[in-house]
DNA sequence: CAACCGACCTGTTCGC
DNA sequence: TGCGAACAGGTCGGTT
């Protein structure tokens, strides 16, 4: 699940292969891919102009066209950008095809049809506005975590204030840019934090913990081009940060710090990893945190959850091989080189 | 502001 | 062995 390092990769391995390209044609095969879903639109928005850079904000690839304007790509889930040759096969994968003039195009490839591609212009701030989210709600991204601006202080200032739960919160693109399910884990376990403390009964050793261990990992993360799982790939291929996650992933497995199960629940619908021992609520939380809890008993189906053994460590190892034979398939298919 | 739900999608995995 | 259900999860709009 392409998050704020899996994005940075794609952009920046994207960069070479776009960047003073001109845009000759769009081809669309599932118009809602597009934000408009109006192929016209879009094409009358963007052939003719030149790619200029490549960069990211949020979880979004934006493509920086001369002019002011921009196309901002979010992969979702499943999506995947790759340059070939406009002659090169393809599979039925494909969304949306930008073509350059020089016989290449950047192809959109997104098995689940989540992913979006917009156009948006810089505002007077240098921020974007356009189409990123919703026309409405959307109330703007916050700051990026990786940013020099984005100091010890900046973080006090933002999470002042707010009383929510500490892993919806640092998912909230508006409160931080960026984070998502995975790397949210591992930040709220590397701090010893429990997903469902609440924002306003952190310490200021906690906040700064916090934010320390998330600059960390996503940096770590950018170093390794991203975490290679299930679909995640780019242009110049898969990422290692997998290999370092401590807890995504690795219900059964013992926690790297204390030896107990890692364990797994569900919080606002998403798997949620924790060491519930390392990262236990205080006495003053558990209240209100107990109808959440109940996803923390395994669920009668939930054969792999907990269970651990070499037959599913094995079964394990199968299934990332297989996922990792599919991302090479579909950069030779969809793909690069 | 906080929390939750359903919708969006399709391939893979799992239980029976 | 085959089938259908569950699962994966980031928005986004709507509701409480």
């Amino acid at each position: 699940m392409p998050e704020l390092p899996e994005v940075e990769t794609v952009a920046r391995d994207l960069r070479p292969r776009v960047v003073g390209s001109r845009i000759a044609g769009v081809r669309v095969t599932w118009p809602r891919s597009l934000r408009s879903a109006d192929p016209e639109a879009f094409r009358g928005a963007v052939v003719g102009r030149t790619v200029v850079g490549t960069g990211r904000r949020a979880k979004l690839v934006v493509l920086e066209l001369d002019g002011d304007r921009v196309i901002t790509i979010h992969l979702k889930m499943t999506g995947q950008l790759f340059v070939v040759a406009a002659s090169a096969p393809e599979d039925p994968y494909v969304r949306v095809a930008i073509g350059f003039e020089d016989g290449r195009e950047l192809r959109f490839r997104d098995i689940r049809k989540f992913g979006r591609i917009g156009i948006a212009e810089r505002d007077a701030t240098g921020d974007l506005r356009g189409e990123l989210g919703g026309a409405k709600g959307f109330r703007g991204f916050g700051p990026e975590p990786l940013d020099a601006a984005f100091t010890l202080t900046a973080f006090r200032a933002l999470i002042r204030g707010r009383r929510g739960r500490l892993k919806p919160l640092i998912m909230d693109q508006a409160f931080l840019a960026g984070v998502g399910n995975i790397y949210a884990d591992e930040a709220l376990w590397a701090t010893r934090l429990h997903p469902l403390r609440s924002a306003a009964g952190l310490r200021p050793a906690d906040e700064r913990r916090l934010h320390g261990a998330l600059r960390r990992i996503l940096s770590e993360a950018v170093a390794r081009r991203g975490a290679s799982i299930d679909d995640y790939t780019a242009p110049d291929g898969d990422g290692s940060m997998q290999e370092q996650l401590q807890v995504y992933g690795r219900t059964g497995e013992p926690c790297p710090r204390c030896g107990r199960p890692i364990r797994r629940f569900f919080l606002g619908g998403r798997g949620t990893h924790l060491c519930s021992w390392c990262q236990r609520l205080p006495a003053a939380e558990r209240a209100a945190a107990v109808p959440l809890l109940r996803g923390l008993r395994p669920r009668p189906g939930a054969a792999t959850d907990g269970g651990g053994g070499p037959e599913a460590t094995r079964r394990a190892a199968a299934t990332r091989r297989a996922a990792a034979t599919r991302r090479a398939a579909a950069r030779a298919v969809a793909g690069s080189h």
